[in-house]
DNA sequence: TAAGTTCCCGTTTTT
DNA sequence: CGGGAACTTA
């Protein structure tokens, strides 16, 4: 080994024995049992680092998947700060990301068009909606256009169509009805929903060579295993097959994505997919004290869906858990925000969690009157803001007319004289003509029964959107345009929010040259991507958004039954164990404190503390009334 | 027929 | 508190 090849593995000496042997396994499958603080992410960066110091790999030989943007920039920054910017060709990011550029490159192969659309769950609802009018199931209670969506995504990520779809009991009918129209206006709209961009890219990557070829890393790494789910899975066994070089990192302890179809058992039974894996366990925690530690491994013991695994600290004993008991949710925030003045701490060291995003109108109205700084994490989301939904939904016109979904809202937003009427007829006109709504506002003249004045109105809306079309500016600049020739600016008035979210919408797209990238991209982003921290702001988040962020102080929140454990939960055991994996994941980001709390009545019901309370060990908590 | 207004509903978690 | 349905106005 030359010198300038042991300089570069210095960083070895930084991990320890059990953190070294993952990374220097670098054949064959290996299965990492990370538990929480015991450096996974470290692992992962320095194993993309070492493949390529030691020259096993190039960057462009290395696939890194993740869950969230924000884990893969993060990874991509460290793996960048560890070897120099030849880290930069490494493919670090999302599932979805990886399926959207592999779709984008070979898409054609299985009849996707490159100017596809990405629908968000919001767009697919309103896809969803219309079907179930459309079959005049509006007025069956359940079928909802987000338990409708929830049914067929689930479906999707099994690879299970329409026809497959298996009919047991009541709603199975008429969702299956529903999932399969829906699949016909998804092609029509030239439109994929999240489960379709994994499964299509499964479909290429197995049926073209050229794809496989193309995409087949050598090295696959892949992070938080615990939340894939088959799709993801699938993908995995594809891309794995050629060279069998596979990392996964998770915990099954903290898999809290079973809602959305992740499946425990991807990790649980990694062993026996891969029967010749290597299993390395990270067990020494960096970051709780020894008493939180405890705490969480006897709540976690009662979960009976679990590899198991011995955690163990040298960090300091610590102080015990405090559960605080409130007479209601107000009073739980006044509580809340006394234990953060009275800490004389940064309010940056704490996280104020909670099961339920609508939790958060509490503490933010004492801490409002307190005129205490803080953050909600992804609350209502930057992409999903009215305003920028309709600023998007011009922009994907452009690039794709067929996309009905985004069509229909730049129609009603401004409202720009075509109203409900109008637009059925235009629709029912379409439908029979097997055109898309776009096609038809060209042909406008020939419809019966619409008025002069509204065919005038149409007209001048397919006007402008072909002159937008055929502008030839940047992306930023084509915005800017949109939103003042459409009236858009005029419509929104002075609210001072709402412009300040196009300007900075404007702002993000000045980044891009080609509209069609700026889109593919966006589609796939959320808040949490953007948050960083700020010592002088209190964070507020859930429980989900928590995951893989640590705190000096963290306050759990809304211990009852029926919240924490959520009712939803109540009636399926595995769904339990779910949630008593999101009070461990909550209870584990604590480097120094864990408080919790409970309301004896919220919204002016009475409830009972949550069963999990009763899970903790009563010789590490102090009880406040 | 479009669009503005009011009122009532519910609110898990999110790539 | 925001979204949507139902109602009102033009």
């Amino acid at each position: 080994m030359n010198s300038y090849v042991v300089h570069e593995l210095e960083f070895l000496k930084e991990l320890n024995p059990s953190q070294r042997t993952a990374v220097e396994l670098t054949e064959g499958p290996v299965l990492v049992i990370a538990g929480p603080g015991s450096g996974k992410t470290r692992v992962l960066t320095y194993k993309v680092a070492y493949l390529i110091a030691t020259k096993k790999a190039s960057p462009m030989q290395i696939v890194a998947l993740t869950f969230t943007n924000k884990a893969a920039n993060e990874m991509k920054r460290r793996i960048v700060e560890l070897i120099g910017v030849a880290g930069e060709a490494v493919f670090a990011g999302t599932f979805h990301a990886f399926a959207a550029r592999v779709l984008r490159m070979f898409g054609d192969k299985v009849g996707i068009e490159r100017n596809f659309t990405i629908y968000d769950e919001k767009d697919s609802q309103a896809l969803i909606k219309d079907i179930i009018e459309e079959l005049g199931y509006q007025h069956e209670r359940v079928l909802t256009p987000s338990y409708v969506y929830e049914r067929i995504e689930r479906l999707k990520e099994r690879f299970v169509t329409p026809e497959d779809t298996p009919m047991y009991e009541y709603p199975d009918r008429e969702v299956r009805n529903i999932y399969r129209e829906y699949n016909v206006r998804l092609q029509h709209n030239n439109a994929l929903d999240f489960a379709d961009l994994l499964f299509y890219a499964w479909r290429v990557l197995r049926e073209s060579e050229v794809a496989r070829e193309r995409f087949s890393k050598k090295y696959i790494l892949v992070d938080e295993y615990q939340d894939t789910n088959r799709a993801q899975y699938e993908i995995l066994k594809v891309l794995a097959q050629k060279y069998r070089n596979i990392t996964v990192v998770g915990d099954e302890d903290q898999s809290i994505y079973r809602w959305r179809g992740a499946d425990i058992h991807n990790i649980l039974d990694f062993e026996k997919d891969f029967p010749d894996a290597k299993v390395i366990r990270l067990e020494e925690n960096y970051r709780s004290t020894k008493r939180i530690l405890r705490v969480a491994t006897h709540l976690i013991s009662f979960n009976i869906l679990r590899k198991g695994k011995q955690l163990y600290t040298t960090n300091p004993e610590g102080d015990r858990v405090k559960i605080i008991e409130a007479y209601d949710e107000r009073d739980e925030a006044r509580k809340v925000v006394d234990i953060v003045e009275n800490a004389g701490r940064n309010l940056g060291d704490f996280a104020i969690l909670y099961r339920t995003h609508f939790q958060s109108r509490t503490f933010e109205e004492e801490l409002q009157r307190r005129g205490i700084p803080y953050v909600v994490v992804g609350g209502l989301r930057f992409y999903e803001r009215k305003e920028v939904k309709d600023a998007l939904a011009y922009l994907k016109v452009l690039v794709n007319p067929r996309d009905t979904v985004s069509l229909i809202r730049v129609i009603e937003n401004p409202p720009k004289g075509i109203g409900k009427v109008t637009l059925k007829k235009l629709q029912q006109y379409a439908e029979r003509h097997g055109n898309s709504l776009y096609g038809v506002l060209r042909e406008v003249e020939a419809i019966p029964d619409i008025p002069a004045r509204i065919k005038g109105h149409i007209i001048t809306l397919y006007q402008n959107i072909e002159r937008w079309r055929h502008l030839d500016v940047k992306p930023a600049e084509l915005l800017d345009k949109i939103l003042g020739e459409s009236g858009y600016w005029e419509w929104i008035g002075d609210d001072e929010e709402r412009i300040e979210n196009l300007r900075e919408l404007i702002a993000s797209l000045r980044e891009y040259e080609e509209l069609e990238d700026y889109l593919r991209t966006v589609a796939l982003f959320t808040d949490i991507d953007e948050w960083r921290s700020d010592r002088q702001k209190l964070n507020l988040m859930t429980l989900h958004s928590v995951k893989g962020l640590e705190f000096p102080i963290v306050i759990l929140t809304g211990l009852e039954e029926g919240l924490f454990p959520h009712y939803k939960s109540l009636n399926e055991p595995e769904e339990l164990e779910e949630e008593r994996r999101l009070f461990y994941v909550g209870i584990t980001r604590a480097k120094e404190r864990v408080y919790i709390t409970y309301a004896m009545s919220r919204r002016r019901r009475v409830c009972m503390r949550s069963r999990f309370l009763n899970e903790l060990p009563s010789e590490e908590i102090d009880f406040e009334w």
